[in-house]
DNA sequence: GTCTATACTGCGATAGAC
DNA sequence: GTCTATCGCAGTATAGAC
């Protein structure tokens, strides 16, 4: 005999029900109704907490206080709902890499600087979103998992093009492009496994952090 | 409506199925009857390709043409398949990056590289299991999940002492040691999402590239 | 737009024949 | 030790009242 809904806490994710930040509602899409971001923020809860296939159509309205049928008033299927959020994340995150005012750094050890750590704060500030972003990719449809690694596909490229800058230019040893940036994302990416909003660290030291190692890479 | 067991084969994972070494059969305890292995074996591609929930109590013995009431000879539970599972990867990776021959290595540099290489290898040529490892720690019961944890720390205890050595005796700059062994780590760990043995790099460059990367960490 | 109730399906696990 | 058959329940999604 299996225990009962085993997954609906477990040991390792208990906590990310607490980690949510506050900024996380105002992620998603102006156009979206007010219940409908609530439901999207509750999802993200529980997709992080068990997975995609570990939460029910129950818990995502119930975490609200909404009945099982609510959901599907704003949203067709569990799996649109993941979608949702997948997709605002990788587009909230590629955003933030490449502002405009990043574009016009010239410097190039300074532009790496700031998208390692941009890119590094992004994850830790909303860790639980990326957390979903990162682990429930498998559970999209295919053509939902197309669409998101279009966006991935363009993150990579700037962090690519920005290592490329510096080698072109003499700023940076001549270095394995691909690899480096990929180990650069590896920093951001990985983060969403283990940190907590309780540690000791900021996003912003975490963001100079892997910013320094990120220029020792390239030297 | 929505797709009917969408994620059996899902198009993240698809390619998982076939990448299964022919190693990994014998990483299974040799207490354990070969039918037990070969159920171990089928799992690891089930949860690494759909996840421990996306995963039914059919499917692993189906993919190797057994009944669904075989799983239960040799197992009491899915999450026992699991916790199996995840429990000899785990400790096989450990032994592996603390092996003898480690141990004795005097100079700080050529030590750290040893481990970090290694710990490379060993989540390139086992990135199917230990992607199960990663991945699908939150499905394991309270009980089992602590035990893995303490897995986790010793390995954690491994990169920090090398790093560690360095830095007393001189041999690194005065870095972080906690924060540069974590992302060592995460160079190893993040490369069971992307790693693919159709790709161009061999377990043993990856391995060569990141102790090269972690070098220059600690420089 | 929200609810209660439920249709229908799939799942984890077990019984009992061979 | 393997099978077929099945139990009991949980899962996604919908119907229809309010």
């Amino acid at each position: 005999m299996a225990k009962p809904r085993q997954a609906r806490l477990t040991a390792a994710e208990v906590g990310l029900l607490q980690e949510l930040d506050d900024e996380s509602p105002n992620l998603w899409p102006a156009d979206l109704n007010e219940v409908a971001r609530k439901l999207l923020t509750s999802a993200v809860r529980c997709f992080a907490s068990n997975g995609f296939h570990g939460t029910t159509t129950r818990d995502i309205p119930g975490m609200v206080g909404l009945s099982p049928a609510a959901l599907y008033v704003y949203f067709p299927s569990k799996e649109q709902v993941l979608f949702e959020l997948v997709r605002t994340g990788h587009e909230k995150a590629l955003d933030y890499v490449r502002a405009p005012e990043i574009q016009h750094l010239g410097d190039a050890a300074e532009r790496l600087r700031v998208i390692v750590s941009r890119y590094t704060e992004w994850h830790a500030r909303h860790h639980v979103i990326a957390r979903v972003c990162q682990y429930d990719l498998a559970s999209l449809s295919v053509e939902h998992y197309n669409d998101i690694l279009e966006l991935r596909h363009q993150t990579n490229a700037v962090f690519r093009g920005a290592v490329q800058q510096g080698v072109d230019d003499g700023t940076f040893a001549t270095v394995d492009v691909n690899r480096v940036a990929r180990a650069m994302l590896s920093l951001g990416i990985d983060l969403v496994r283990w940190y907590r909003r309780d540690g000791s660290e900021t996003p912003e030291q975490l963001g100079r952090f892997n910013a320094d190692l990120a220029l020792k890479m390239v030297r």
